[in-house]
DNA sequence: CTATGGCACGGATT
DNA sequence: AATCCGTGCCATAG
């Protein structure tokens, strides 16, 4: 397979060339920690930098990531588009800013990842027609309200007592619209944030599935532990072993979505692929080109949102105009918000370039699932990139990454080493009639060349949850 | 005696 | 330097 891909890192490498200047070390520092840090958290950075100097601004308008023209959103103008979709490539590689398209942008023909087989109404409009008929008219008009204020990831922070007082109708009754609203589909939409989100979503749930306890009091006391995956010190707040939280926060990750808008809310159909694995937002997207999966694979790799950032031109200008003191610090705002920028456009660059290598390493576990990860670790790939180790162990960490199948995944999934394995494992137990003991299945994987200590199937038999061989002999009955 | 889980060691990885 | 992971040894259960 060739790339003409190249073609295009060559353009986008150009573009984020970068020269090193006195201020290398500085410029390593902040490069190494904002590649450290996944997109939420640079954001965060992004908004501090903006707040602190004057020299740095956000640029309206969007430039397309090859050629440069304006274009009105997105990250590639329409030729552009077409002249990457012509190539015959394996590969298709994008910078995106992250931004969820608004209701007058979904159904926009500029938008090109949008999934097209869905019905494109918008997320508010698809509520409503939900919720709509078992409303009185007033009460839709409430129902509405909020929905238009939904933001991109379907939160809103509803103020009851205003919209009663505004639309002359009882408390109840709002409550009664706002929680109709976050139980329909999809669930959780209308709530404050991915908090209540979750604990919405759980109360569907429980309607016809058994969920642990404590889960409740975990999601609403200990958020924030909980994203940290700090498990041990919520096992000791509650007294219970760091194995049961485990399994709590995996229950949270294989059934509740914390970004109910960013699923397919269009597809109503099999809200089971929805499921997200992971508390926050992709850094980077993974998808077939036109949803079809013979298609070329389709990596976005998400810039945090407000990225396309500047040096404000108006300071520039003004340096003539001012005494030598304020001078300098002038020039040392420009410098820094250059610094900045320079910084953030080498980070989105060296997770781009490590984000096209481990797709092309691991296409076949992309398309094909578990059993064809290839296990490799950070350093072969810094070896490819021909960048420092610790580069790629940093431009992992902190990092999730969205798989085709629309799940998020951390970005470490690539560099399991014993998946293969484990998946293997549990094809030899679902095929069995007999259960086989630990001993008899480490036999079985010599044979496919696979050689794992009998202590270590256990280990992996554990991990997929997997009884051990008297157990299952029962439950074949 | 066999199957499995707990603990901990040492080498690899980050 | 810290962490992760496979594995060996041993205790325990059946």
């Amino acid at each position: 397979m060739r790339y003409t891909q190249n073609q295009m890192y060559q353009k986008i490498n150009t573009q984020y060339k970068t020269e090193t200047k006195p201020q290398a070390t500085a410029h390593l520092a902040q490069t190494m920690t904002l590649l450290n840090m996944g997109n939420g958290e640079v954001e965060e950075e992004i908004q501090k930098n903006l707040a602190e100097n004057p020299a740095l601004e956000v640029d309206e308008i969007h430039h397309c990531t090859i050629c440069g023209t304006e274009i009105s959103f997105g990250s590639f103008c329409k030729n552009c588009m077409n002249n990457q979709l012509n190539q015959d490539v394996q590969y298709l590689t994008f910078v995106s800013i992250r931004e969820f398209p608004t209701s007058d942008q979904v159904g926009d023909s500029d938008d090109y990842f949008e999934d097209g087989t869905v019905d494109r109404q918008t997320l508010p409009e698809y509520v409503l027609r939900q919720v709509g008929m078992e409303l009185d008219d007033r009460e839709k008009l409430v129902a509405a309200s909020i929905l238009t204020q939904l933001d991109d990831d379907g939160f809103v922070d509803v103020d009851v007592l205003e919209l009663a007082s505004y639309y002359h109708i009882p408390i109840s009754s709002v409550e009664k619209v706002k929680s109709m609203i976050q139980h329909a589909d999809p669930v959780g939409v209308g709530s404050k944030d991915a908090q209540e989100a979750m604990l919405i979503q759980l109360d569907e749930l429980k309607k016809n599935k058994e969920i642990p306890e404590l889960i409740e009091n975990i999601i609403t006391n200990n958020y924030h532990t909980l994203l940290k995956k700090q498990f041990s010190e919520i096992a000791q707040q509650y007294g219970v072993s760091i194995k049961q939280v485990e399994e709590i926060a995996n229950f949270i990750t294989e059934n509740l979505n914390p970004f109910p808008a960013r699923s397919n809310w269009g597809d109503v159909r099999n809200p089971k692929e929805n499921e997200l694995l992971q508390l926050d937002a992709p850094d980077i997207v993974l998808s077939f080109l036109e949803n079809n999966p013979q298609n070329p694979i389709v990596i976005e790799v998400f810039q945090p949102a407000n990225s396309n950032l500047i040096l404000n031109s108006n300071y520039h200008a003004a340096l003539k105009n001012v005494d030598k003191e304020t001078k300098m610090k002038m020039r040392e705002d420009l410098e820094k918000a250059s610094l900045f920028i320079k910084c953030l456009q080498q980070r989105t660059n060296t997770i781009l370039r490590m984000a096209q290598i481990l797709v092309e390493i691991q296409e076949q576990y992309i398309r094909e699932g578990d059993k064809y990860l290839k296990p490799i670790t950070r350093a072969e790939i810094a070896k490819k990139l021909s960048v420092h180790e610790s580069t790629i162990s940093r431009a992992v960490s902190s990092k999730t990454i969205q798989l085709t199948n629309k799940k998020v995944y951390p970005l470490s999934v690539f560099f399991d080493r014993s998946l293969q394995i484990r998946t293997e494992i549990k094809e030899i137990v679902e095929k069995e009639k007999e259960p086989m003991s630990d001993l008899e299945i480490v036999k079985k994987l010599e044979k496919k060349n696979m050689h794992i200590a009998r202590r270590t199937v256990a280990k992996y038999r554990d991990m997929e949850g997997i009884l051990p061989a008297y157990q299952r002999k029962e439950k074949t009955k």
